[in-house]
DNA sequence: GCGACAG
DNA sequence: ATCTTGTCGC
């Protein structure tokens, strides 16, 4: 019955998931961890998309004010400058509790309703979280891509889970593996000299190298990524 | 049982 | 995520 505004703008969403996605999540955190468990399974971590992407949306949310409201906020931008197209907001109060593990089930719903205001769709989307690195290799960046069949990278500040494979360089550029159960589940880089490294990580129909080399290219003198970062700023209203 | 724990 | 100055190193 109702036109899914997604479409509208290119995205496809996953029928089954779609009317839970685009308002709340309204389970338990059992009933999350099973829908992570069953969704999992259908993450690609190969490329999707034909060379250098053109859009990239970065999307972030902020800390809820006294009366419970978020703020969700999109920024696309256009590689290789770097030039900011569209700043899209979406608010309303989140219907899940933060839960480590169960991030998406938080934030998701607001940062669809911020999508789904773009007037261009993205060739990929940043996340402000994890991606692979994810007890249940399920994090926020696979569920959002998921969702909208985009391609997506979970570029997280602090790690979840796994442990750095080696001593990381000091150099921009550098990176390590992010191991978990033996498995590598992400990396540690470096996006400028001499700062903490953020942790990326595979979200959908993207390689862990693409990753990598896409979120550098997308780095402008801070530590945090130009999308997510001026996402973060937007959520905040201090962008436009 | 204990520790670890995206935003 | 938030509360928070100056200080040290690149």
């Amino acid at each position: 019955m109702n036109l899914c505004p997604l479409e509208r703008c290119g995205f496809a969403i996953i029928g089954f998931v779609k009317s839970l996605a685009l308002h709340s999540w309204d389970v338990e955190a059992r009933e999350a961890v099973e829908i992570q468990r069953d969704l999992a399974s259908r993450v690609s971590a190969e490329d999707g998309f034909e060379a250098p992407p053109r859009y990239v949306a970065g999307v972030d949310i902020s800390p809820p004010d006294a009366d419970g409201n978020a703020v969700a906020a999109v920024v696309l931008l256009e590689l290789p400058d770097l030039r900011t197209v569209e700043v899209k907001v979406y608010s309303g109060k989140p219907g899940f509790p933060y839960v480590p593990g169960l991030l998406s089930f938080r934030e998701s719903p607001l940062v669809l309703g911020a999508l789904e205001r773009l007037e261009t769709a993205p060739d990929v989307i940043l996340v402000d979280g994890q991606g692979l690195a994810h007890p249940r290799r399920f994090g926020i960046a696979c569920h959002l891509g998921l969702l909208t069949d985009t391609p997506a990278i979970g570029c997280a500040k602090s790690i979840l889970r796994g442990r750095p494979d080696d001593d990381l360089d000091s150099d921009a550029g550098a990176y390590v593996h992010l191991v978990d159960k033996g498995e590598v589940v992400g990396a540690a880089v470096r996006t400028r000299k001499s700062v903490r490294p953020v942790y990326i990580s595979v979200g959908h129909k993207i390689s862990l190298g693409s990753a990598i080399e896409w979120t550098l290219a997308c780095c402008k003198g801070y530590r945090i990524p130009e999308p997510t970062r001026l996402a973060t700023l937007a959520a905040a209203g201090r962008l436009s």
